[in-house]
DNA sequence: TGTTATTAATTGTTAAATAATGTATTGACA
DNA sequence: TGTCAATACATTATTTAACAATTAATAACA
């Protein structure tokens, strides 16, 4: 659906405020499509992210400052994420015996297990990416590149 | 920064995946950006989108209902906003005369006001966009809308 | 006209973003 | 080397937003 039709206004002042409501209009569609995906496996976006971060060490742990700057969201709860997985025994967490500041969380094998499953169904997800040929897509990541300097 | 630097990840699976990623970050880049923006007013990007609204309506009423199929995120609460926005004198909400179940939502002189003063230095907000040029930015929003789909 | 479906908005609940605080470690300097 | 300030790391508190469930009013129709 183009934007104008989908937030109902006809004009737009100028090339510069479309494209920044357009970018935060796609972005929100696209997010509520992941939300609606992960909430099958039980976790969001957010916590997922945590997850590939996590497997990324695996099997060494992540302190919480590690896995925050990596996250995509740098101003999110990273403590809060990280107590939510480990209620659902996706992750362990335990005291940093180098530094006592710090934690270790590792991923657990429930959590590796669970994002191999999403893994075989990711595929789906990426179907947004469809309407795209290789082409376009690359120049779309090639222009948010730019747009964020 | 290149995407690879801001999220420390050295590469992803495919240019489909970088591409959701890339999205996302950038989007979330150009919200906290807002946020920031905003805040010297008193308000939040979503609550300056409700007021947009009203100014375009006014200076006829606008239903919860008519505020909510315009606005960038669909399920947010727009009860609640314009709520938020009532409280900073921003709005008027008052219980519409033909149908009882709707409510008349008003911008006041305030909000107005508060608008005009956000739109002089708006052009602040759009010095993202400086690092494209005209053909870059039209290629951006025709690749976004086609993206949607 | 009584019953059900639909529409409008609010309230409740859960989750996430941001701010503020607490605690451990490091480093500077007496 | 003991003390204090500065810094780093994480947690807790608060605000805000997303989504679900509920309430209330109107419309539709037998």
């Amino acid at each position: 659906m183009k934007l104008e039709d989908a937030i109902k206004q006809t004009s737009f002042k100028s090339e510069d405020e479309r494209l920044i409501i357009n970018l935060i209009y796609t972005s929100s569609c696209i997010a509520s499509e992941q939300n609606r995906f992960f909430k099958q496996f039980g976790i969001s976006p957010q916590q997922y992210n945590v997850l590939r971060i996590l497997r990324g060490q695996y099997p060494n742990p992540a302190s919480v400052s590690l896995i925050q700057e990596r996250m995509l969201d740098k101003m999110s709860n990273a403590s809060r994420l990280i107590e939510k997985l480990k209620l659902k025994i996706l992750v362990k967490r335990s005291e940093c015996s180098k530094d006592r500041r710090q934690v270790d969380v590792i991923i657990t094998e429930e959590g590796l297990a669970l994002l191999a499953e999403i893994d075989l169904e990711n595929i789906e997800m990426h179907k947004a990416c469809k309407a795209l040929n290789t082409i376009e897509k690359e120049s779309l990541n090639i222009l948010l590149d730019k747009l964020r300097n």
